[in-house]
DNA sequence: TGACGTGACAGACGTTTGTCTGTATTGATG
DNA sequence: CATCAATACAGACAAACGTCTGTCACGTCA
């Protein structure tokens, strides 16, 4: 008799996969043992058998003998990296790691992580350009920005967002509400953090976001 | 004599704090040791009090007794899943296993990742509701809303998105755009596909969409 | 029918890793 | 000065965890 119902297979090896590859992208990978229980295998030997398959055939790396160290291999198709929302910033935030994110967000994107952050919109002056008080905008670290774009700026050691022109050599930031007018700020008091490269709203109970202070 | 040199202390926190954030977000968070190793600890402990400061000062989360058992904290409470993304959309696809998505989003959430899938926005029936042709919206399956929510309804075979209102027990798509008319189909020809959580805007490139094995 | 590969199981072993107890040094506090 | 908190150290224990060996049932193929 055999020792189990044996299901549909190669379906298994494809729903393990996607079950280590969903907790590493949520935070750490997991045992051999969590993987076991988790689809009620009887012997640890048995989802061991499964991820090193997976290993052979590439679809995970592993460091032999670590505890959860299976990896999403370094070419993986998937670029998706955790980058930190930061709440109202102050002026040094931005520059450097901050320490105290509101939390982190799951975005793909081929820059590094390093290179991106996260910043949730206060006010209403971009309504026009489709983003709310509320939002979550994933923004890119660069110093300069194209005439046109939607960029991070320090202001009076205030972020904000705005819609970025230049004009004869002078920066000005545009709202996209005709209730506000645009800042033409003195040139050595604003720094342009970085450009907008996504926009996110979450409709639901805030979604992962911690609630506005 | 002192143990250590004692460097500029409040520092060694910070860096120790962005050690382990840096290696959690590159994969897997490290263990009580690699942190000693990392550090000249000549003592797990001395790594370990660390650790448990930041726990402490809520910088940290961990997970007691496991390996690798430090984590971000607000790193959403919620896992992430890979939801496919599916272009136009026909009648039966949704119900099913959709076929050919367009590709895979990362998405933070509680349920499963067969409640949701993800859908590009066609057209500006949304606008005021600062939905765009272009975005994408996350979708959780559901045959019913509430009125208020934004949902993904199939009228005629074709998939739209607009705002629910149940008046007298019949079922109306309002669009957020004086343009456009409300839609109130006979109830027999709409079906509700799921409620709109999340709503994204990529500004460059499209983004960037991950294959699924 | 027999050989072979696959998937599952059982039990154990040994390393990795979190945790505990106790001590020592330093700086701040009163 | 005594006290206390913070930081570092030493050594050990115990749980978590990866790994190994051997067995069994089933399906395929020659």
């Amino acid at each position: 008799m055999a020792h189990a119902p044996r299901p549909r297979s190669g379906d298994r090896k494809r729903r393990i996969f996607l079950f280590v590859r969903d907790r590493i992208l949520s935070g750490a990978p997991p045992t051999v043992r969590e993987v076991q229980a988790h689809f009620g295998f009887r012997a640890v030997q048995s989802a061991r058998d499964h991820l090193e398959a997976l290993v052979r055939d590439g679809l995970l790396d592993k460091e032999p003998g670590k505890a959860r160290g299976y990896r999403l291999p370094a070419h993986s198709p998937y670029p998706t990296v955790l980058v930190p929302l930061l709440g109202r910033v102050q002026a040094g935030a931005l520059t450097t790691a901050s320490e105290h994110p509101d939390g982190y967000l799951a975005v793909q994107s081929a820059r590094e992580r390093d290179e991106l952050f996260a910043l949730r919109v206060h006010g209403e002056s971009m309504r026009d350009a489709a983003i709310l008080p509320g939002d979550v905008v994933i923004v890119h670290r660069q110093e300069d920005a194209r005439s046109g774009d939607i960029v991070v700026a320090l202001v009076e050691e205030e972020a904000t967002v705005k819609r970025l022109k230049v004009q004869a050599g002078r920066v000005e930031l545009h709202p996209a509400n005709p209730a506000f007018a645009p800042l033409v700020p003195d040139p050595a008091r604003v720094r342009i953090l970085g450009k907008v490269i996504e926009v996110r709203r979450y409709l639901e109970g805030g979604g992962l976001l911690s609630p506005e202070p």
